[in-house]
RNA sequence: GGGCGCUUGGCUCAGGUGGUUAGAGCGCAGCCUUCACACGGCUGAGGUCGCAGGUUCAAGUCCUGCAGCGCCCA
């Protein structure tokens, strides 16, 4: 140990700059490759979406994470901890289209010269987005997001987590979109994915397909309209429909009922006639239709709604769409094979009102001529609906059918249920949000996005002689060439002037939905088959942590892939970190105009105090934003900073403390190491099994007695003579307690720990070794007392209560103190009577062994001294 | 509608396998400027553990039902 160089009055401020400066220097969080497999801990980090601002959500749970990094790496592990941007996709084609003014026309031509319109033309509230061709917008993206990954990568500096800047990965990085195409490749060469004419839930306003990990569900106001189908075999009674969608009317295939329904039985297999269109359509017994509702039978059109698609598949049912890409009603030619009427004119007429608009404006149109025609029985009856929505969206997704490319999962839904119950969750009840999801899974997941800033599908098709895509014309990337864009590269056997002409080939115009790519972060980030050795050294991961809500997409989609990449879990353990919440307990987030800017806070109470605030939660925990955490996180950082001066001002000397033995320590230093001892198990086994919370609020909570009792204790004693016995024991179990302590505390509060460190220590604190509750022990010796640090504790409340109560200082000066209890008890107080008296500034210490008393009791007469007379405690 | 979680002093929370007077921090009150710490410290007051049953010698802790709140999925 050198001379301890303490400063005369330690504080927090600066320590971030000067520490994170220092470990970036020393690569002291740099993976180390050289480690066996089983010697490594490898985390699969969430990529952040690169937004420019941190958010106390990135703050909140990226402190969770390291703090298992930071212990992990104290305990030996060499800790593989990448972070990456996730910079992919829509988020950023909106802060460019929002940022530059321009929107992605795909038809346009590639312009080198293109300059974007200038910051005016942005502010104009009625300017148009410039349009611009999608490798223009794709550079756009690009420079935006290289400015704001700077910026953004400084943010999280601050925040102290300890990751390896050197393995950094965005997501939409040459490396990212190789293994995303290779990914895709492979899945393909599998059979595992397939490209299907398939109706797709889209967005009209996105003008994109929608997976159903994206859905939400909103309620909306809607109506029932309820419509007359006429038999046109007999005069039989009309059927009664009731409908929120009239609009659909001239994509009605079927009426279906539920087959126990008494009322239908006689309809089934027989057909109807839709209204104004008088299409015949079957009337079919299913079993999801729902007797309660409505009129009991209902009209399935294609596609008005989730149920309507499955009732489409499982009857084996035609197509006839009517709503088109843009939300408008597209063309119907009734009459032509597949739109059979028995009155075509009147069809043809009929729709002619209605084509064209958009579905709403239809919807208005076809109430009145449905009125008009008296197929619209009374009047709409107003009512609220679950409908879905993207996420991000603004109006209601309608079901287009298109091609698209999916990922088979539905057939390996027991596999995937396996998997989840092989995972440790922690904490483990989040299990039943991924088995729900699983369990409820209704279609193969649609990976294709009909978006410009993602990672192209490595595809190409053949044109035929006519310009029409050839079936089964697919032509494919090889791997040695990916990644490639098939907006601009060629097929093998191919030209650039052969694009888009009859007998050439043209690319898949599509992206891959976000969630295809961030599947495989641990694969992007653990450089799989660009760097064999590595991956094979952190791949399966040790960790992945991740908020609850992304359970269904993220912790999802990456097992799939694991699984039918590697057949393996991606991970053992996945930790969930919980939200933050406002004082109303509402969450906190961008979207709901309610976010926290967390800068402000680390300026004020110190790093290390909010991510004490961070780390005091446990995990799926939500958690109220709380700056009287942060505030008490300070004073903790604080406090040991002033503490460990304390202890350094004692141990300090040329020599080093007494190299002593158990039988060289006081009963009073050797107890409290020994209930030390017990501290470092308990936190140790608190963090195997990933409750950090509990880690630090068992080390804290001996710390804060530590620094009450034990420091106040040996004050005295520790300025002794350190030739002598009691001086000797003193300095070193300080300089040992802190040098255990400090290392207890490291992972939460980096920066005030270490910065106490390197008054006494050579190295980083985050590179030293996890202290050992068994090698503690054995220093305390075996016939260390923990017991005695209770005792000792209750006297010292006693004098302290006394000294309170008579308003007098904590010096004044005790004439007497008496101890009465059994006689184990009082043993261990008079085995500190001298450190007590003084610490107590006792006179006289009494102490009576009483066999009848249960517990110690405490009387403590003060000195006279301006004439307080007796106190007395227990 | 199904599932999961939560409900402990004014606030935020801890309370593995049920066992003596239910813990912590904040806030509050009082006190102390003591030579590590006033960006402090000490001491104290404060709780029918959501409600109703049940199991048990014993329940905040297990079981059942109910209520409220939140989330996930329909």
């Amino acid at each position: 140990m050198a001379t301890p160089r303490v400063p005369d009055r330690p504080s927090l401020e600066g320590l971030e700059d000067r520490w994170a400066t220092r470990w970036e220097q020393d690569g002291t969080y740099r993976f180390d490759p050289a480690h066996g497999r089983a010697d490594i801990y490898s985390i699969d980090t969430p990529p952040p979406t690169v937004s420019g601002s941190l958010h106390v959500g990135h703050v909140f749970s990226y402190t969770q994470t390291d703090i298992v990094a930071r212990y992990q790496r104290m305990t030996g592990k060499a800790v593989f901890y990448p972070i990456g941007w996730d910079d992919n996709g829509l988020p950023t084609e909106r802060r460019v289209q929002d940022y530059f003014g321009v929107s992605c026309d795909p038809s346009l031509p590639y312009d080198a010269d293109f300059l974007p319109p200038p910051l005016e033309h942005k502010r104009d509230k009625n300017a148009r987005a410039v349009p611009t061709s999608r490798p223009n917008f794709i550079e756009l993206c690009n420079i935006l997001i290289t400015e704001d990954e700077q910026a953004f990568e400084r943010l999280f500096r601050k925040l102290g987590a300890s990751v390896d800047w050197t393995q950094h990965y965005t997501t939409i990085s040459e490396v990212s979109r190789r293994a995303s195409q290779r990914g895709f490749l492979r899945l393909l060469a599998r059979g595992e994915a397939y490209r299907q004419e398939a109706p797709t839930l889209w967005d009209v306003d996105f003008q994109t397909a929608v997976a159903q990990a994206e859905l939400v569900d909103k309620e909306d106001a809607g109506f029932y309209h309820r419509l007359r189908f006429v038999r046109p075999s007999n005069d039989g009674h009309p059927v009664e429909i009731e409908t929120t969608r009239p609009e659909l009317v001239p994509a009605c295939v079927a009426l279906v009922a539920h087959p126990a329904d008494e009322r239908y039985q006689g309809l089934f297999g027989t057909e109807v006639l839709t209204p104004l269109f008088n299409v015949p359509v079957p009337v079919l017994p299913h079993e999801l239709a729902e007797p309660d509702k409505g009129s009991g039978i209902a009209m399935i059109c294609t596609f008005g709604d989730l149920t309507d698609v499955t009732w489409w598949r499982d009857l084996a049912l035609p197509t006839r769409s009517v709503v088109g890409r843009d939300g408008r009603l597209g063309p119907a030619p009734f009459g032509a094979p597949g739109w059979e009427s028995v009155d075509s004119a009147r069809a043809n007429a009929s729709y002619a009102e209605i084509e064209g608009m958009p579905v709403k404006r239809a919807q208005t149109r076809i109430v009145e001529l449905l009125r008009e025609s008296g197929d619209l029985l009374g009047e709409p009856r107003a009512i609220t609906h679950a409908v879905k929505y993207y996420e991000r969206g603004r109006r209601p997704l309608e079901i287009v059918t298109s091609s698209q490319w999916y990922v088979r999962t539905l057939d390996r839904r027991e596999t995937l249920l396996a998997r989840g119950r092989e995972l440790q969750w922690h904490p483990e009840h989040m299990r039943a949000r991924y088995e729900a999801w699983v369990e409820g899974l209704t279609g193969d997941w649609n990976i294709s996005r009909q978006r410009f800033f993602g990672v192209p599908f490595p595809v190409w098709y053949q044109l035929d002689d006519e310009g029409e895509v050839v079936v089964d014309g697919l032509l494919l990337a090889c791997e040695e060439r990916l990644p490639v864009d098939p907006s601009t590269d060629v097929p093998d056997g191919y030209t650039e002037d052969q694009r888009g002409k009859p007998g050439g080939f043209v690319g898949d115009p599509d992206v891959m939905d976000t969630w295809a790519t961030s599947s495989l972060s641990p694969q992007i980030a653990g450089k799989w088959e660009e760097d064999p050795e590595l991956f094979a050294k952190v791949f399966p991961m040790d960790l992945r942590p991740q908020a609850h809500e992304i359970i269904r997409t993220w912790l999802f989609s990456t097992i799939v892939r694991s699984e039918l990449e590697h057949s393996a879990l991606p991970w053992r353990h996945a930790a969930i970190s919980g939200w933050i919440l406002d004082p109303d307990r509402k969450k906190i987030g961008k979207s709901l105009g309610n976010a926290i800017t967390p800068l402000e806070y680390l300026e004020k109470y110190s790093t290390d105090a909010v991510r004490y605030w961070a780390g005091s939660a446990r995990l799926g925990a939500d958690t109220v934003f709380s700056e009287e955490q942060m505030k008490v996180g300070r004073r903790l950082a604080i406090k040991i900073l002033n503490a460990s001066r304390f202890v350094l001002s004692r141990v300090d000397g040329s020599e080093s403390p007494a190299p002593v033995g158990a039988p060289g320590l006081t009963a009073v230093d050797a107890a409290m190491l020994a209930r030390l001892a017990a501290v470092v198990d308990e936190a140790t086994a608190e963090f195997e099994s990933y409750d950090h919370a509990r880690a630090l609020e068992v080390t804290e909570s001996f710390f804060w007695s530590y620094c009450d009792d034990y420091l106040e204790l040996v004050k005295t004693r520790s300025y002794g003579d350190p030739s002598h016995a009691g001086p000797a024991s003193a300095r070193h179990a300080l300089a040992l307690s802190l040098s255990v302590i400090l290392r207890l505390f490291a992972p939460f509060l980096p920066y005030s720990t270490e910065e106490a460190w390197s008054w006494w220590q050579s190295g980083s604190i985050h590179n030293s070794e996890w202290p050992s509750g068994a090698a503690l022990a054995s220093q305390a010796g075996p016939g260390a007392r923990p017991e005695l640090v209770d005792a000792v504790a209750l006297v010292l409340v006693a004098l302290r209560r006394a000294k309170s109560e008579a308003k007098g200082s904590m010096r004044t000066q005790v004439a007497r103190c008496r101890v009465t209890g059994p006689p184990s008890l009082v043993e261990l107080v008079e085995l500190a009577s001298g450190d007590l008296s003084d610490a107590g500034a006792i006179a006289q210490l009494e102490l009576v062994r009483d066999p009848d008393a249960a517990a110690l009791s405490v009387v403590v007469e003060l000195a006279a001294e301006d004439g307080p007379g007796p106190s007395s405690g227990s």
